[in-house]
DNA sequence: CAGCAGGGGGCGG
DNA sequence: CGCCCCCTGCTGT
């Protein structure tokens, strides 16, 4: 048998600090000044002690036993560890801090143990305890208890503490009175008789609480080493299954896993209230205990299983450390308990759960039994702080939905999802190895936010929206509903901008000119169709395809009467750039993008919208679209058209030219409403889609933008001539008549009607000139400057021109 | 030639 | 519709 003595409790007040030896077998507490006593007591194996404890110094005798402590802290733990009692503290909730505390049931022990009389002496004990507690640092005051809701235990504004704990013994029922401490606020409004006490959103001192769930529960800015860690885990291991083995009726605990371990520090009077009226074991944990135990186990070579022994009913250090439980393994088995224990248990059995895990817990109001699928939140590398979500109550259900087998299959998929995450959070912790069996009573539903060490915030990629990946709360902030993973994608697309979306729609999927590729393969027939099934409008698709001599070929007839092409498209060239989204426009906009290559035997189409106009016979009046080009633009075509084997260059301004043969025409785009010439040919001139073959005035290769509005301008000005194709151009053109230019510059008195112009027009003052010569040392606060500038200064030869086209 | 202002089109929301 | 971008024209050096 191992003794473990320890120094535990140093309780640091404002006034006084006091040191206290606690006897890890029997938990007696001794004032350092008596440790002759303490020594004589353990060389006693604690027979001595007891009496000597209880004359001498306690000031607390537990009910069941004759053991005296001088303080509830104390007391409480000889609860813990000798008659049972359990506390299990769930942080519930991450971004406010606000946590959540589920006590279990009491133990059969435990109400053995629970009398009016050690429910007084405890009452009593707090009360003393607030003189202290209310003198602790501010962490211990920051324990908060508030609850809304029925059959709970509510303590609210406790950070005075609490006072005249009345505990009604048999029936667990606690009254409160808060008149005898003007501070005391707090108050016990209800406390189920079933022993259930769910004391939510508690706020426990951060400060003075990380996890480190690669390392180990860090208590006190006292982080625990490796072996402290796994410790812990063994302590916990072997209390879930003494859990599972000898209670077969007692609460189901989920794992602990980052479950709060109470300490000297951060245990307040509300916590001890909360304990010892609910009956419940709790696990203390005092840092310098903790600290002496881990040495003595390391001394040992052997770490101590205090929840085993105390199983056991060995007489052992009973420091119950840590619960901090780590999960391993989650099996089916282990999911589907947690259909089986709401199945069999009484509904009053209250479901101990962890912060991190959904679960499903059962709640009574009003004689009705309800149950609730819950999660929790998942702990961050960063500690609690980085906690995210809250709990959230994803759905409430009856008792037969919570049994039935959509559950459990959800449940289990649910989980299966998550093995993964469990791996890697396993590994990261550094655990070697628990048994599944050791688990095998423990409830844990879909860890659904396994903490991820490694987890970044979220990239939006949805690449890596892997199910062990994405829905990991700590990326998408979204914590995932059991049985909802399928819904994956929903749930990541609800946190990741749109913006961003459609970044990696764009840019992660397939490369534009892989897109390019596949649709040229897949449109290796010509095509021409109608976008309407109007006879008298809708939209041309020329199909062409580039020659061996990089001229180009219509190779189709078009499919409509009224609309005839020119039969030979040789030797034009073509830009790409007008090409609209449902013909594939694989272009990026960008500049110096507007070229393409085509490999041979592709074919590419031009969209060409047209509107015919009736004849006098009623039929619609032939639309001929021919090739066209004006004799002064002749020479441009031949000097600025590139069209070689494979490629073409797409230079700006190049389309299509609508009008009659009268030449007035007026620029088009690629995608060419055709309403004017429809118009034109009402007055009787032949209308014809004429093909202009003009490639721009300067030929600027990087000049491709493309137009997907049509070029007809129905938005005129009332006040001169101007006609916009945008309602929002006429409007912005207002204000050169009205003169208002809302957007003024702060340092001088320049105004304009758009903001980017301003945005420009600052960079006056601020000097700032982005837009850098590649060549030489110019910069400009314009893009078009610069542009000026590379053609004046840097101009490429026209060979290397051709030779270097740009490609998309 | 550089700098700047402004018009107008494209495009996403 | 707002924003951004491209382009053009004007002006000063």
């Amino acid at each position: 048998m191992r003794v473990h003595a320890a120094l535990s409790l140093q309780r640091v007040t404002m006034e006084e600090e006091e040191d206290y030896l606690t006897c890890g077998k029997c938990m007696s507490e001794f004032r350092l000044e008596r440790i002759t006593s303490f020594i004589k007591h353990k060389q006693q194996d604690c027979q001595e002690s007891m009496d000597t404890a209880v004359t001498s110094n306690a000031e607390l005798v537990c009910g069941s036993c004759p053991q005296g402590f001088m303080t509830a802290v104390g007391l409480l733990r000889h609860a813990q560890t000798i008659h049972k009692f359990k506390l299990f503290l769930q942080r519930s909730s991450g971004i406010t801090g606000i946590q959540k505390v589920t006590v279990s049931q009491e133990t059969e022990a435990a109400k053995r143990m629970i009398d009016q009389s050690m429910f007084q002496t405890i009452s009593q004990s707090l009360d003393r305890s607030l003189e202290r507690d209310d003198q602790l640092e501010n962490r211990s005051r920051e324990i908060l208890f508030t609850s809304n809701q029925p059959h709970v235990m509510d303590l609210q504004q406790p950070a005075k503490g609490i006072s005249n704990l009345n505990v009604a013994s048999n029936q667990h029922q606690i009254q409160t009175e808060s008149q005898s401490r003007p501070s005391s606020s707090a108050m016990v409004k209800h406390v189920s008789t079933n022993n259930e006490m769910n004391m939510s959103n508690l706020r426990l001192p951060l400060s003075n609480l990380q996890t480190n769930p690669g390392q180990g529960l860090s208590l006190g800015n006292k982080q625990l080493n490796k072996t402290q860690y796994d410790t812990q885990k063994d302590i916990t291991k072997s209390d879930i299954s003494s859990q599972g083995n000898s209670q077969t009726s007692s609460p189901v605990f989920t794992s602990e896993n980052h479950a709060t371990a109470i300490t000297s520090e951060n245990i307040s009077s509300h916590v001890l209230s909360a304990i010892m009226n609910s009956g419940v074991i709790f696990p203390v944990l005092t840092k310098e205990v903790t600290s002496q135990t881990v040495s003595d186990n390391q001394v040992n070579q052997q770490p101590y299983h205090a929840a085993e022994n105390m199983n056991k009913q060995e007489n052992s250090p009973a420091l119950i450390d840590v619960h901090h439980r780590q999960i391993n393994q989650i099996d089916q088995s282990s999911v589907r308990n947690v259909v089986t224990a709401n199945q069999t248990n009484s509904p009053k059995t209250p479901v101990i759960k962890q912060p991190d895990i959904s679960y499903v817990t059962t709640t009574q109001t009003n004689g009705q039994t309800s149950s609730q699928v819950l999660t929790g939140v998942e702990i961050g590398s960063q500690g609690i702080e980085s906690q995210q979500a809250s709990p959230v109550l994803v759905s409430t259900m009856t008792d037969e939905q919570v049994t039935s087998p959509k559950l459990v299959e959800d449940v289990t998929k649910h989980t299966e999802s998550n093995n993964q995450d469990l791996e890697v959070y396993k590994e990261m912790a550094g655990n070697t190895s628990q048994s599944s069996d050791n688990i095998e009573q423990d409830i844990q539903i879909s860890p659904s936010s396994t903490p991820n060490m490694n987890s970044n915030v979220s990239t939006g990629d949805t690449s890596e929206n892997t199910n062990n990946g994405c829905c990991d709360s700590q990326k998408c902030g979204v914590t995932v509903i059991p049985g909802s993973h399928e819904d994956l994608k929903k749930c990541c697309n609800a946190v990741v901008p749109k913006k961003r979306k459609r970044h990696f729609e764009t840019k992660h999927t397939l490369s534009m000119r892989q897109k390019l590729m596949r649709r040229l393969s897949d449109s290796n027939t010509l095509r021409t169709y109608r976008s309407s099934d109007k006879k008298n409008r809708g939209t041309i698709f020329i199909d062409l395809e580039p020659n061996e001599d990089g001229t180009l070929s219509q190779k189709s007839t078009v499919g409509n009467d009224n609309v005839s092409f020119p039969a030979d498209f040789s030797g034009i060239g073509y830009e790409v750039s007008g090409l609209s989204r449902d013909s594939g426009s694989f272009l990026n906009r960008s500049k110096g993008k507007g070229s393409v290559i085509l490999p041979a035997g592709a074919v590419f189409s031009i969209p060409l919208s047209y509107s015919l106009s009736t004849q006098n016979d009623g039929s619609l009046r032939p639309l001929i679209i021919s090739k066209h080009t004006f004799p002064t633009e002749a020479s441009t075509v031949s000097q600025n058209t590139t069209c070689t084997t494979n490629h073409l260059t797409a230079n700006s301004s190049n389309g299509f030219r609508v009008g009659n043969e009268n030449g007035q025409a007026r620029n088009s785009a690629m995608d060419t409403s055709v309403n004017s010439a429809a118009e034109n040919m009402e007055d009787g001139t032949d209308s014809r889609l004429e093909i202009d073959l003009n490639h721009g005035e300067d030929g600027d290769l990087n000049q491709s933008r493309k137009r997907r509005y049509p070029t007809s301008r129905p938005f005129k000005c009332e006040k001169c001539d101007s006609a916009f194709n945008q309602r929002i151009h006429l409007k912005k053109h207002m204000s050169k008549h009205t003169g208002v230019k809302p957007f003024k510059c702060q340092q001088c008195s320049y105004s304009t009607v758009e903001r980017s112009h301003l945005k420009v027009h600052i960079r006056i003052h601020t000097g700032e000139k982005p837009f850098k010569c590649t060549y030489c040392e110019y910069a400009t606060a314009q893009n078009s400057t610069l542009k000026i500038h590379l053609k004046r200064h840097h101009k490429p030869s026209p060979s290397a021109a051709n030779k270097s086209p740009t490609i998309v």
